[in-house]
DNA sequence: TGGTCAATGTGATTTATAGCACATGATGCA
DNA sequence: TGCATCATGTGCTATAAATCACATTGACCA
């Protein structure tokens, strides 16, 4: 029995929480992948991968969500993206240099996969379909995590903030209305300004009707508002 | 005759300016690659792509270098990175929508090759070792893209330029010495702050023995105190 | 050879945002 | 039940950097 067969209940054959990439192999190669994953629920805050140590398996997150960060004694923390399920976790520090650059923690309690590395290779070299779905999935990523940075870069602090509500709600929890699990402190550092300032424009937006936050419930009431406000800002 | 053949006196066989993909394929592959693909030199100036058009060949960088920018009418505009030779150019957009997501210009003369997509994307499929080089290549860039966007949102305008010099120095020129065929402003676009303070931070740089600037090449004098600049800043 | 235009340098002013200080509220725990 | 701790809200102040205004330089060319 391999080390890594899959000792859960699930089969990724038959599993309905499938990558893209996985989606397009053969019966056969599914077969190969279950007998070198496994799969790990954890709990809400706990760290899946730290920044800096050497990766030893591929990480891919099957349900629930994950915050990409960097915590740094020296300079400001700051929060990259949120990562959605049927998502893998630092796939270009596999392909750059093995070292993962990002941190990656639960925001709610989630179940991963963990899948041995050298199969996986395996596989991208064996499969074109597999290799060339990844391709997407790491261009698709890059492109966002851009587009993020060069809005912070464009953007006053409420226009970023605006954005972060449309990133939200559209690209993240595809819902006007979501549950997340940051604090105010997380938030700011998911749009680079101060902790201060956020608490001052989510007492602004909500006095203004524009959303609604109870506990960790963030409501948008006025989209068409928002997109204003970020296309202004 | 293809439409593609190649035209000019180079043959993607024994091209000296062979990608790293390209490098794995099998000599059959490289004759496929070269009747597919044409030869372009292009002035300093030119621009290669723009920003929302599509794309309907690969562009890949054979000589020279090559900036990626964006310029909005209603925002500001931006350099996103500098491109040095042997890379392709935007070939997140490519795996992504099809439509380019940024502009690419010529800082100097150089030499592109437009590679038929549909060939490209059959290598890709057909030779594990050429997609792996792919996602190696773009998870290396898509690492430095997000590095410098992360250091200008935690660092000062000193700092930031210091990071500049040590990006162009040390990873597209590689040498403490680089003409670069950059206005102030652009150099401003490079790490997001305005002209004026590029200015002055260069007239300090200077005044300080840190760098010499003439014209157009920067030339790095006390690398040592450009690390200690951007390590405090 | 002077004139237009763009790029650059530099002082003065304005402004957005960070940072500070402190109050309030929620949570957990002993 | 009270105490400690942490997250949050809010007014005030400090400050870094953008912006403005203008001088200077250099390139191109008619």
């Amino acid at each position: 029995m391999s080390p890594f067969e899959n000792t859960g209940k699930c089969n990724c054959v038959d599993c309905k929480d499938k990558s893209c990439a996985a989606s397009v192999l053969t019966l056969k190669q599914l077969e190969l992948l279950n007998s070198n994953s496994k799969e790990v629920e954890l709990k809400k805050g706990e760290v899946i991968l730290h920044s800096g140590a050497l990766n030893s398996h591929i990480v891919y997150l099957k349900t629930g969500y994950v915050k990409e960060y960097l915590n740094s004694p020296n300079s400001k923390s700051l929060i990259i993206q949120i990562i959605k399920p049927h998502s893998y976790l630092g796939l270009h520090s596999l392909f750059g240099d093995k070292v993962n650059h990002y941190s990656y923690a639960a925001l709610l309690d989630l179940k991963i996969c963990y899948i041995d590395i050298d199969i996986f290779k395996r596989l991208v070299k064996e499969s074109g379909d597999f290799s060339f779905e990844l391709l997407k999935y790491l261009s698709k990523e890059s492109l966002q995590v851009n587009y993020n940075f060069i809005k912070h870069s464009q953007k006053n602090t409420n226009g970023r903030f605006a954005e972060m509500l449309i990133y939200l709600s559209e690209q993240i929890y595809e819902s006007n209305s979501f549950e997340i699990n940051l604090t105010r402190q997380e938030l700011s550092e998911l749009i680079g300004i101060s902790r201060e300032n956020t608490a001052r424009i989510i007492t602004q937006f909500k006095s203004e009707g524009i959303i609604n936050i109870t506990d960790k419930r963030i409501k948008i009431l006025n989209m068409d508002l928002v997109k204003q406000i970020s296309k202004n800002g």
